[in-house]
Order: C-alpha cells, then structure tokens, then sequence
DNA sequence: ACTTCCCTTTACGTAAACGTAAACTTATGC
DNA sequence: GCATAAGTTTACGTTTACGTAAAGGGAAGT
C-alpha cells in the first residue's frame, strides 16, 4: 500500500523552519498541490519532497521557477523523441552552471583558508608581543 | 609603480556581459568607487576584481551584500583581538554555508546523471522497436 | 553645423519572494 | 460557553536588484 501519511501545513513549516505563509504561497504558483480536508489543507510525502527539492535549489540561488524545472526534469512529461533530447539539452546546461557553481564555491573556500590563515597569525603575532605569566 | 590601467564603464560592462546600469547600481550601493574624469568614470583594476567576485557571489546565490561582506573579509579593518575573534567565526558561518552549498550541487549533479541515463535508456528503446535500413 | 556615440543624472517601473495585518472558521481544553 | 490555538482568505506592503525611459553634456567624424 502507498505511504498514506500526511502532513498539516504547520508541521510541514516547522520541519524546514519556514512560515505557513512561504507554503501558501508555493501553493498559490503550484509548486505543491495539497488536497482538502474541509478547508484545511492535507500535505503528502510527495509535497514534502517537493519542498525539500525547492529548499535545496534555493540554498543555491535557484529561483523557484527554476526550481519547478529542475524538478520537472525527474517528472517523465517526457514522451516522444524531440522532447526527450530537449531534456538531455536542458540537464547539459543545468550540470554545466552546476560544475561552474562547484567551482565558485571552492574558489572562496580557497580564499576562505587564506583569511582564516593570516587571522590566525596575527592573534598568534599578538600574544607573542605581549606579557603572559610566563615572563 | 602601481597598475595604472583604467577601464570605462562599458569596458567593464562589455567584458563581464553586465549592463552600464548594474554597475551604476553597484556604485550607487558603494560597491565600487571609480574615481572621475570630468563627469566620467574611471575605474581601476581594483574595481574591476570587485565586481568580478561580486558577481561569482551572485553566481552562488549571494544578496549583493553578503557579496560585500564576503569580500571586505580581505580587507584589513580588524585591528583588534576582538574583531579578529568575530572575523574567524564569520569565516567559520560562511564555510559551513558554502560546504552545505556544494553537497546540494552534488546531490543535483547526481540528480541530473539519473535523468540523463533514464533519457537515453528511453532513446534507445525507442530506436531498437523502430524500423531502420537495416531491416 | 550636424549627426553619432558614449557618457551622465533623475526618476519611476518591475519581478520575485515572501511579510504582515485584518477578518473569519473550526476544533480543543477547561 | 468561552478562550485559545491552528487553520483559512484577501489584500496591501516590502526588499532586492536592477530595467527603462527622459533629458541632456561632450568629443569625434564628415
């Protein structure tokens, strides 16, 4: 049987440590698409999943349509032949601005250690230059 | 004697495939501080690598001002043990971010691999239930 | 002198991604 | 029975990062 387990729009922000509001509004551009039990909305793993994937594209500086797209891909809308070598197009430009954010990153963790490195030599410059119990 | 090359505005618009305004922008924002030539604006090579890591901060997903505080990083402003103390730890924040950053890339790299593979899979599936000259 | 660029300032406009307030319903605890 | 908590809709507000005219200055080519 499916995973019938659902989730309340409140436990939902809690778990990722946004606001219902942020949730609504994910709903409002269809980004998730929870039913209805009355009014209240009933969330499923799948949703939480969605959302998951759109934190993650945002902690990277996706927009959220991005995000939809990037998620869109794993989704197989993909039927015939043209659209399917679109995707393989759109999953190169995607690895491509990935590699090239891969990169970013490591350059300012390179720079990162080298600030990190003169800090440290200068607190250690400045003990050495002053009195301690040892003198 | 120092590096006296300076750049236009459209010099630096032109090589980063940035438009006038933005840099005008960033002037405005006290990002850059070209100094003028008449009404015009001379930038100096100093500038131009500011812009350079501003934009690689953008690439990442940083606001304009995490870009500058990123970068004034390098500056040396902290004379005392106290604001040594704070930079390390703000070097600290900023590296957990970014390792948390290239684990996401990772994780959509490794995203993307299983989506082209199910392309491709699918392709040729396709092309083996297909008639063809050799047939 | 006239056009053509490139530069300038001032200023209003805009898209994205929510924040925030108001006004209301529904279930739960005491 | 009434407050409290969690949910709802509607709608205007806000920040960021520029876009996009409007209106003009200054030098260079013809």
């Amino acid at each position: 049987m499916p995973d019938k387990r659902t989730y309340t729009i409140s436990d939902l922000a809690k778990e990722f440590g946004i606001t219902t509001r942020t949730i609504r509004f994910y709903e409002e551009k269809g980004l998730v698409t929870p039913r209805r039990e009355g009014q209240k909305r009933l969330f499923t793993p799948a949703d939480r999943v969605r959302i998951k994937l759109i934190l993650r594209g945002k902690r990277i500086g996706m927009t959220l349509q991005e995000c939809v797209d990037f998620i869109d891909m794993y989704d197989p809308e993909h039927n015939n032949e043209e659209q399917l070598h679109s995707l393989i197009n759109d999953v190169k430009q995607r690895r491509e601005r990935l590699l090239q954010q891969k990169k970013d990153i490591d350059d300012m963790l390179a720079g990162l250690e080298e600030v990190q490195g003169l800090c440290e030599a200068s607190l250690a410059r400045n003990y050495e230059s002053l009195p301690n119990e040892q003198d």
